[in-house]
DNA sequence: CTATTAACCTAGTAACCCTATAGGGTAATT
DNA sequence: AATTACCCTATAGGGTTACTAGGTTAATAG
């Protein structure tokens, strides 16, 4: 289940880039109209700038705007950066592997070849959505 | 991410399943062979019991058995039971739907509609494997 | 130059869940 | 009598989630 960082994170991707370009969007006002707490938001939001999604100004008439068009940004990107792994196992994850501790041997594992189709069709799907199509 | 008591419940099925018809599996052989704790194991497969995956018998010579033919147990029965949902949010989820507090109108949501691509492409997986499929 | 605005940043935190571990007793079967 | 599942409680460390508090820095308006 993704955790509500990653969701609220992805509205408010969404959001800021419904709006015309230049346009900048301040904290606030996605809280506010999306309902999720302006201190949590704030935190996703900065972590959303430090990947390079987006750009920040601040003072009077500052905000969050988009550093590059919808169309660039793929949904597997986004959930990366805001939730960590795609895969439902670790030893199946392209971005965050880790070996599994109970398994000698991960190509005898049922688990493992379940999650690896799993993942594949997850990603098919994630990659080819990118923040445009949300919108 | 799965849980370890999925990933183990797994594997244990699988264990049980790969014997030959009949035969009783005993915790304590699953728990050495696929290095699962012994208590842990325990409460797993009682789950997987009294969901009407497996059979018990006490006493000497007892264990688990196979119900049903692998063939018959698909990888989305095995998950709900285990797990809990498979989407990746619950206002998306067929078994488990639980509607978002922040959200006036889910069909408006632009996480929602994705989500649910993804659900669906990872339940045509699990529903295409069963645990013949595994072994 | 000052006040205001709004992002930045560091902490902290309460609640909850995960992954067990441990112990003990009961019930059924051989 | 021995075996093996069943079932209950308790506990405990570690991690994550979803925030909250409060101060700092940068930009702009007047």
């Amino acid at each position: 289940m993704l955790s509500k960082k990653t969701k609220y994170g992805i509205k408010a991707l969404a959001f800021i880039a419904r709006q015309e370009k230049g346009n900048m969007v301040q904290i606030a006002t996605i809280s506010e109209k999306e309902n999720i707490s302006h201190k949590f938001l704030e935190s996703i939001l900065l972590t959303l700038r430090k990947a390079g999604f987006l750009g920040a100004k601040k003072g009077k008439g500052g905000g969050y705007y988009m550093l590059k068009e919808a169309s660039e940004i793929k949904m597997t990107d986004v959930i990366r950066t805001l939730e960590g792994p795609i895969a439902m196992l670790a030893c199946v994850s392209l971005n965050f592997y880790e070996k599994c501790s109970d398994c000698p041997d991960e190509d005898a594992c049922s688990v493992h070849k379940l999650m690896i189709q799993v993942r594949d069709n997850t990603l098919k799907v994630l990659r080819n959505n990118t923040l445009a199509d949300l919108i």
